[in-house]
DNA sequence: TTTATGACTTTGC
DNA sequence: AGCAAAGCCATAA
């Protein structure tokens, strides 16, 4: 079997370094289709392999795929026992805490 | 093969 | 500023 864009995302998330955190659409980027932002979250959901999803949000740092973690509380409550600080579904100082593929420094793309 | 879907993103009003 | 709609593209059926 052939490794899927699915089994690349898992990659990618499995790399995540514990207390950062990266988005959909970069990982997207990352694997060469830039448009498929969607995939990666969709990837996630069909995902049986244990990886740290909660690590993966959507651009604004926004926690939108709490609801798929059991409990809505449950993304937010890993995320902060990794000492990232999460208030209201929003991570904060969330441009200093993503972290991109092949990137060893904590990157500032703005 | 065609259609539907989605844990996103960007653009337009 | 905030909401709506379209764009996006790999997988499943």
């Amino acid at each position: 079997m052939e490794k899927s864009f699915y089994d690349r995302v898992y990659e990618v998330v499995r790399r995540i370094p514990r207390g950062r955190v990266t988005t959909y659409g970069i990982i997207a980027n990352y694997l060469g289709s830039k448009g498929s932002a969607r995939m990666v979250g969709w990837a996630l959901n069909s995902n049986h392999i244990e990886v740290p999803a909660h690590r993966v949000v959507n651009r604004n740092g926004l926690l939108t795929g709490k609801a798929h973690f059991g409990d809505i509380y449950m993304m937010e409550n890993l995320l902060e026992q990794e000492g990232i600080e999460v208030k209201n579904n929003q991570i904060q100082n969330f441009e200093e805490l993503i972290w991109i593929p092949d990137e060893v420094n904590p990157i500032l793309l703005y």
